[in-house]
DNA sequence: CGCGCCTTGACACCGCGTTGACAGACCCGG
DNA sequence: CCGGGTCTGTCAACGCGGTGTCAAGGCGCG
């Protein structure tokens, strides 16, 4: 799996349209866009992404003539409305085309992402092909909750919080299992580009993860160092 | 088993009523449906669901008198009541007809189906009769009344009265229990989408239910912080 | 008109992210 | 096999933004 899922945005207004794709990007989604409905429409048949943004008020065709012939067509993408406050939306929660969520406009980038994260783990539509985040992930003796920022660990019964740069950078290594990741990458990808700490940082925050997920945090088993160069994620860990 | 739940709506708006089944198929329930009370009625008495969605306007019949036919003639079905913002909710939890849940109009179907879930879930000890939930949860220490805006301490036997804001959200952390969820997320659930009070009004909230609902309201074990994210609501209480 | 609840701004406090320092680990060349 | 240089593990401290809490104001409800 190269990307966490795919998305689709379909937005005019460019600088928003522009500012969600870059952040779904940096949080290593792969990112589909549209300026109108309908090339939205055409998009999301032709593409078949696991999320569409979805706002209403477009040119061409509006959101919610976008919305039912996509499930006229039986496209089973999580669809997140993008409304401003207004009379419409009495219209999305009266009686529903079938949206996933919504978010009221004007809102937080960070706010639509854990909306977006939301939706991918409550996915739970019965239709095939979306084997998308499942929310808990077994990370050898630790059961990792997303949704509920904490670890439990199997073997010592502990239960301990995870804070969100924690669980970012976990979920990073997670969608890059097995690969080497030198720290300017991790720094680019989970700090993202308006931020440019040391590289320290990353060695903290991976001792921090050490602790709570490691059984013997001096002995990693699942990130591990490779000197010179950077850290490797394994989930079952390599070795006894 | 065929279906997960078999659920009765009786619900007289057409396009809602069309699209609450459509969801409900969807996710794997049986359905069965009504436009007007009498027909609920003896739909509900005839089959015995395991859930009903029920309008409070209704023709014919309203839906009060459904549910209290219901509860006479020992329906122990989960009721869902589906109301409008407003005073006809008093008489529901004034009265306490017996009704597991309510849903405020216009609702979205993503929580409806949250709610169903939630008291399915509830509801569900195995025991077959009259297994109802009482409309009291207790939370660690605490027992709480909805019907009588009541909450009582167990540990130091001080009974206490809670407001309907504070009931509002301490039935959406009960809805969503374990989830992190953001301020941005219970501004918009729990208060609507006519106000948008400043995210203190949250914490001021949270504040006020720790006092009346922790043992310890500085070491809260239920209504839990997770710092630069949002709350997070344990019924059991994580920790000792 | 009075009461209670919601809301908000102020302010203190706390947790997290970040960093520099230092010791130990590791690699490479000699 | 040894030594120097570099990289990493770990700690303690700092600063900022987020949160706990109070008290005052406002608003609706009775």
């Amino acid at each position: 799996m190269t990307a966490e899922a795919r998305i689709l945005v379909v937005e005019d207004e460019e600088p928003l349209r522009m500012a969600l794709v870059d952040a779904l990007r940096a949080e290593g989604f792969e990112v589909l866009e549209a300026a109108d409905g309908e090339a939205g429409l055409a998009l999301a048949l032709a593409e078949g992404p696991d999320v569409v943004l979805l706002d209403l008020m477009l040119p061409k065709r509006d959101g919610f003539s976008v919305l039912r012939a996509l499930r006229k067509d039986r496209v089973d993408a999580l669809v997140l409305i993008l409304s401003a406050r207004g009379e419409e939306w009495d219209r999305v929660q009266g009686f529903e085309y079938g949206a996933d969520d919504y978010v009221v406009k004007p809102f937080s980038i960070r706010e639509l992402l854990l909306r977006v994260r939301a939706a991918l783990r409550r996915g739970d539509r019965g239709v095939p092909g979306l084997q998308l985040d499942p929310g808990r992930v077994r990370v050898g003796a630790a059961l990792v909750d997303f949704a509920a920022y904490t670890a439990e660990r199997t073997d010592g019964g502990e239960q301990v919080g995870l804070s969100r740069k924690e669980l970012d950078l976990l979920r990073y290594f997670l969608s890059r299992e097995g690969e080497v990741l030198d720290r300017a990458t991790l720094l680019n990808e989970v700090w993202g580009r308006d931020d440019f700490p040391s590289t320290r940082t990353v060695d903290m925050h991976v001792l921090k993860l050490r602790r709570k997920l490691e059984p013997d945090p001096e002995q990693p088993r699942h990130l591990l160092t490779v000197h010179g160069v950077g850290y490797r994620f394994d989930r079952r860990g390599s070795e006894g």
